[in-house]
DNA sequence: GTCTATATACGGATAGAC
DNA sequence: GTCTATCCGTATATAGAC
């Protein structure tokens, strides 16, 4: 018996739903998922499903929630440790993204899909405003620019340049790797690659010109 | 009478139904997309879409590809171009993208989840290996590289690096929205922006050290 | 070409036995 | 808790009148 299957017989039927939810949505999305495929994919009856999460929707809220919850907060602890420079928490959210994402390459697509419809209005209920761009790290950032450290601009810019630079990668990764002729293996390669280059790029883009 | 309904009424009911189908398949994805909902979207009866159309399937493979072939070669033109630098090939890369996605800004998260699930294997058989690595983009970059003008890079994580700075804040907008506080006209300001401040950024990552 | 009515299948959910 | 059988709404697709 392999590994895995004994794992999963070892999980509560409540915990084998879940995981078989996890997957499929994050895969194929809640409208393209099917409870039945859920069910086949737990190895348990579609009846349970209901028992267990009353229904399709309930489920996806709590898959949906935990994605959310390490996509975007995974991040927090560290643009606000105070014992680290500005130049350290780029090259620490890079290299945590990055790690994640090679563990869960379709997280991404699936949150940013599943938010586009506004299913339940759900990223306007959570405070991003407060959490990112007050946090330390932005007012490092701030700082740095006050005190002609680095050249002017606005952070969201450099937000959008380190999540796009790590994460976008893994949502065009079908195109990316038949562009590059690359197998699953020779792209996460790449993806370490960039773990150490995002932060020295980074640092260029930043860099006080002549 | 609006503009955009007399456009509507102008168009034949084939061109309706396509246009429909496009907004509604490219904003919510196959799945979630009803025929019902095309069809009341462009105003025709549902008897009409399968006429025109034969299925829901076949109508979504002509958007698909449309989509596909707006979103992936409308720059092919650029790559190829004899008269200009690579550096002004960037330029043009990010400003071409852009311009496209603040006009349609779901066509990327469409384009790419749908991508995901390799429905009838649309990636697989385009060789964009060919049309991109062999480009004279990048063998201008890699002779530049060679001539000792530019740092060694691999030029797969330069295209990621145009693609995730470009393309990236309008998959992500909602949430970058939320971040900035920003109104969709305050993004959009922000990323003609980023025409400007890409090829910049590109040009520095790129500047031969020490 | 366009409509109404309908066939057919599918998917989410529940009833009720064990 | 877990299963089988089934209900019922919804979605795709077609038949057939106009």
């Amino acid at each position: 018996m392999k590994k895995e299957e004994k794992a999963k017989i070892d999980q509560s039927t409540e915990e084998k739903i879940k995981a078989a939810a996890y997957k499929l949505f994050t895969q194929k999305g809640y409208a393209a998922t099917k409870t039945r495929d859920i069910a086949e994919e737990a190895g348990i009856n579609l009846a349970l499903l209901n028992y267990y999460f009353r229904s399709k929707e309930k489920l996806f809220e709590l898959i949906m929630a935990d994605n959310m919850k390490q996509f975007m907060f995974s991040v927090v602890s560290i643009t606000n440790d105070d014992n680290t420079t500005y130049q350290e928490k780029i090259a620490l959210i890079a290299e945590t993204y990055i790690d994640m994402l090679i563990a869960q390459p379709d997280m991404p697509i699936f949150v940013l899909s599943e938010i586009r419809n506004d299913p339940s209005g759900l990223i306007k209920k959570m405070n991003f405003d407060d959490i990112i761009l007050r946090s330390l790290f932005i007012r490092q950032l701030k700082s740095a620019v006050e005190g002609n450290e680095i050249t002017p601009v606005d952070p969201l810019h450099i937000i959008m340049n380190i999540l796009g630079m790590a994460v976008f990668p893994f949502i065009g990764s079908p195109v990316l790797k038949k562009i590059g002729g690359m197998s699953d293996e020779s792209f996460n390669a790449m993806m370490r690659e960039r773990k150490k280059l995002i932060p020295l790029w980074l640092h260029e883009m930043l860099r006080k010109k002549g």
